[in-house]
Order: C-alpha cells, then structure tokens, then sequence
DNA sequence: GGACGGACTGGAAGCGCTCCCAGTTTCAGG
DNA sequence: CCTGAAACTGGGAGCGCTTCCAGTCCGTCC
C-alpha cells in the first residue's frame, strides 16, 4: 500500500509526486498560470482530485501577501442598530456576490473602542485584502483608519464630509424628495418631516430632499424633529410634533422605523392614518408591510448595496477603477396615504 | 538615520535586532511562553511598541496550524431568513463575545450549493479554527459535513435528528407551553396553532410545547396548520385555520412574523383582537411592537445564544468539555391577548 | 573547588506555498 | 544540419513565524 497517511491532510508536495511533476509546475497548473503543457496539466488535475488536495490558505497568503477576505465594518456602537434587518440585507447581498469567488468575509462591529482597536490589527496585520465600510457617523475616528488604510475601502453610503475614491449609496435625497412630492400631490399642504440623527449622512440627505420637494412646492419645511431611526425616537418626535403643529397634516419620516412609531402616536391621538395624516417611511424594510394601515414608503435596494460594495471591492482588488455607484430608489405606495387629493 | 524602511511593515526579526535578542526569544516572549529573563521581555516589549510591530497572522497560522477565526454558518438558501433581525441579533452576540478575544468572524451562507462548497472549503482548508452551525433543516446533508469536521463545531439549535455534542438553543418547548398555558388562563378554550415547517426541530419542539399545555388543560389541540415562518405564510395558515374551524377563539403562533400576519388576516375578517380571539406569538423580535395591538409573545434571549454559542466554541477550542446549553424564555404580555377570564 | 541541575538562549528546521530564474527541450527557419 | 528563439521545466530561495533542542551560563551544594 502506498497510500498517503490519513493522519495528514495532502500538500502540493503530494500532488508533485504524485503527478509526477516538480512542485512549481503543480503550483502553476493548480493556479492556472501559464507554461504548462497540457499532458502535465491534466496529470496535475488528476492528482488532486485522487488526493483530494486543498491549497492550504495560510501558505498561500504567506506567499502571495494577499488573503482572500474581505471585511465588512459596520461603524456602530448601538445594538439597536441590528434590530432591524437592513444590516442581515446587506450581509446577504455581500454573501451572494461572494459566492462565486474565492474571498471569504470577516464581520466586524467597529462601534465600541474594542471593536475598532480589533479593526484596525485586521487592516494593519493584513487580515483582510479589503474592507467595506458603513454606517459613519460625522466625525468617526474610522475615517482616519480608513485614510491610512493600505487596502482599498469601499464605503456604503457616504461619509458626512468628504468624498471618498469609491462608496455604494442609495438615492437618498431623491428618495426623500419622491416621497414628499406625493404627499404634495395627495393634497397635503402643512408636511412635517422626522429626521434621522444629521451627523449621518443618509440622514442629512433625506432632510435635504423633503426641503427640495417642499421648496419646489412652495411650501413651509419648518415641521421637523430629529429622531434617531427608531420606532421609539419615532414616536416621540411625533409627539412633539403634534405639540408644536397641531395642524398638521401629513409627516415623512425618514425611515420606517419611526414612520411605525409615528404611526402608533397618532393613532393614540385619534387622528387617522390616511383620513387626517399622510405617513411615509424610508426603507421599505418587512416592518412596513406588519404595520397598520401599511405604510407607503421608499423602497431602496438593500441587498443590492451590499452586493455592489462587494463587486466594486473586488473590482478595485483586480486592478480596476470604478467610479462611484449611487442605487436608485422608487415610492411604494401602500395603505398610510391617500393616492387621491381630496381637496 | 536607521529607522525602519516605511514600506515594510516590522518583521519578528526587526523586533529581535531592535531588542538586542534572537527572534525565538522575541517570539517567546511575544507570546508569553515561558523562559524568558524579566529584562529581555522587556527589551522586547519595548522594541514591540517602539517599531509597532504587529504579527503577521498568515505566517502565524502556517506555523501553529491555527487561524484565529471561527466561522458562523447559516444552513439557508432562502433570502427571507434574513429579512427579519433575528440573525443580525445572533451576529451582534457573537461579535460582542469574540470582542475580547484575537478570533475573527467569518459568515457563510450555506444554504445554496455554492455556499455549501464554500463551507466546505473553509472547513477542509482549515481556514477556521471552529464552526457555528444554525438553522439546520432535518435531512440537511451539512450534518454529514459537520460529523467529518476535524474542527469543533457548535450547534445553535439542535437537528431534528440526533443530539450533537455542543449545542446552544432556547427552551422552544417551555415557551410554547407558557404561550399556551397564558391562552388557557385567559379563558380560551378553543386554541388553534400555526407552526413553522416541522422539518426544523425549532419549529417541532413550539409544536410539542403547545400539545404538551393542551393536554394539561385537557383541551383538544387539532386546529393546527402548518406555515413557514413567515408573515405571508402566517396570513395564509390564518386563513386556512379560519375555514376549518371558524369558532376558534385564540391562536398561538410559532413566530413574531406568522402572528403578524394572522393578525392582518383577523382584522380583514373582522375578529377583534383581543377581543374576539387571542393571539400569541414567539420570538419577540422587533415586529412584536410594530402590530396593532402589539403582539403577547414568547421572549427569547437572541444576542445571548450567539454569545453563548461562541463562549462554547471558545472553551472547546481551550480544551474544555463543556455541556449543551438550554437558553430560558419568558412570556411578554401585550395587547393581542386579555390578561383576565372574561367568561 | 568541582560537579551538577536548572534557567535561559539562539541556531536551525520546518509550516506549505509562490515565483524567480537558470537550464533544458522543442522546433521552425535558414 | 545548425542556430536561435520560444516554450516549458524544476531547483531553490524565500514569505514570517513557532518550536525543538543542543548548548551556555549561572548558582548551589557537597
């Protein structure tokens, strides 16, 4: 018998042998690098199948320098942040793109000091050939990280200031904009708006298009709150706004989160969701659809982000120079406005 | 001038030269293995931080055949399992337990052939120092893949089938029972049930706690329909349920998202809830709060089995011989069910 | 004072792979 | 039949780290 130990999982040295070649033309036909004659790349081919040779990873990268990972950082702190599914969207768009690939994908939570400080040793060490980055607040120190990065990074959404080489984003500000021009043209004059927490800059740009809209419209943009995405900063941002605009007559809140919240205050204050107050959301996550009347939203691409992130990283890593990407948004109309102006 | 040249990052080597020791000394004392005088690991710890030496992982993991990373498999092809937050939940758990520790997560969707291959991969590469495995189905060949693993591998949730040796799962039984025993309570009497698919043990063993508490209360526990989990499967088995037995008068559904969607199928069939029929649901994810009225359920703690998952696969690595871990539920009451017998 | 044991040390051998480069073979063209 | 270029091959030098082990140094005890 001669067969390999089991005990021992095969190298290429194996597989040379096996094949009856030297190591560096096993090396070449398994990467399908140029200089092998067919007869020799057909044996080698062979060999590992018999063998059930694996290139060993950490061999691998030694030599190369390159890894074969990916990493996605998401910048946050809060574990609210996870209560919904927009990050499990993102992460499954990345996976799919992944699949047909080589790369494998690390997760960080770079919120809390631990999280970053594990960040950075995966960028310094070259734990990862490329790193995804998203959800940065205003004056995240992960800027910096990221500038000195000697991988590239793609962003998902845009930094507050700034723009960097390469990010993925969705059409906020034409989402938010879609979204108060049907109120507008339901009929809706006294529009409040909830915003997210401005120091992101999905939020300041969802701000901007419902100030775009209400601007062409010739209407007042002076019914805001800030909230904080959440159902529950939602629902307190209705509150006060009821306080302060008793009249008003429809609200877009710039995520459905908070539209839920929104929805839930005003149905405590008996006013009627679409009769008396118009309701859209951002997002178009399943908590639109679990709502009641459902809510008229914006949907935008969620798994898309994640999977063109990956793309573009990978795209970058080949060599190439992509130029940003910004995803379009469009309005699903549902059950919290009015299609029709009653007026 | 004889600092470092910049485009290299420090080498072990560097270390050594800097400190004045040779590079096994610098490992050891790097690594805090014994044999090393105080003031050599000194000179060392000093060169360390002078140079910002990082190790090189890659050449690490060549070296002691371990990588530093444990890898969390999701057994699904379905997209729709992650559009609810209860992986992203089990993620952040895990993220926060390995802060602490050098592991670094790696996420696989092993639902589609390709990510199957990709598990595969990682696993006979030893690009993983061990395995998290959830969402099993029933005849799921990733079992096979799991027992041939030369890496420990820890299940959340257990398989239909068998029993693996290190496991983390919520007590679905005890909750399901509670659920029910709460409807009974409430003067209920005529309970019917949504499961999930029965080829997922999670899904049996909330079926098994319902008939459990039925049987207790002598109650006849037919009026069962079986859905998938989610919201449009939930409406549909509510819809089917209403058919077959129309004087139900409560249901206890498997999950947040079912419940969910039964609700909107009572509203639309003008049940009021909870006054004609009570609902309970299990999971207690974000949805729950979002329904009108907001939905009785099954709690359970989600970001701690992810951490304890981890922390099993952790002390298995360390060589410890942990035993399987049964997570607690609770009951949380709010609008979909009454809280006294009316009748 | 000499021998012995324990604490340290550092040279060197890998871990498994890639890739440079020198050498060999092949073959067309003159 | 010879020459030179092109095509292919395989030896070997790393990549950066851990770890075995033989050796050195020291203090101590008889």
């Amino acid at each position: 018998m001669d067969t390999a130990p089991p005990d021992r999982s095969p190298t290429l040295d194996d597989v040379a042998e096996r094949a009856g070649v030297s190591r560096s033309v096993a090396s070449r036909a398994i990467n399908n690098v140029g200089n092998v004659s067919a007869p020799k790349r057909a044996a080698v081919q062979r060999a590992v199948r018999e063998l059930g040779y694996i290139p060993n990873p950490s061999a691998r990268a030694l030599a190369t320098n390159r890894i074969g990972a990916v990493v996605l950082a998401v910048a946050t702190d809060q574990p609210g942040i996870f209560a919904d599914a927009f990050f499990a969207q993102v992460i499954y768009g990345i996976s799919v793109a992944l699949e047909p690939t080589d790369f494998t994908l690390t997760l960080v939570l770079a919120g809390r000091p631990e999280g970053r400080a594990k960040l950075q040793q995966i960028v310094r060490s070259r734990r990862a050939d490329g790193i995804m980055l998203m959800n940065l607040h205003g004056d995240d120190p992960l800027t910096k990280l990221a500038e000195q990065a000697t991988v590239p990074v793609v962003y998902g959404g845009r930094p507050l200031r700034g723009e960097p080489r390469w990010y993925v984003d969705t059409d906020n500000r034409g989402g938010a904009r879609l979204a108060t021009e049907h109120l507008v043209e339901a009929g809706h004059r006294r529009i409040a708006t909830i915003t997210g927490p401005l120091s992101l800059e999905v939020a300041e740009a969802r701000y901007r298009g419902f100030r775009d809209a209400m601007a062409v419209a010739e209407l007042p943009a002076g019914r805001v709150e800030h909230a904080d995405f959440s159902e529950a900063g939602g629902a307190a941002a209705m509150t006060r706004l009821l306080q302060a605009y008793p009249d008003l007559d429809a609200v877009f809140a710039a995520s459905d989160n908070m539209a839920a919240g929104a929805l839930r205050v005003l149905r405590a204050h008996g006013r009627a969701v679409p009769g008396d107050v118009g309701v859209v959301g951002f997002d178009d996550l399943q908590t639109a659809q679990h709502t009641d009347p459902q809510l008229t939203t914006v949907h935008q691409p969620v798994p898309a982000l994640g999977a063109e992130m990956t793309r573009m990283l990978l795209s970058v890593l080949d060599g190439a120079r992509p130029t940003p990407l910004i995803l379009p948004t469009r309005l699903v109309v549902r059950g919290s406005t009015r299609t029709t102006d009653r007026r």
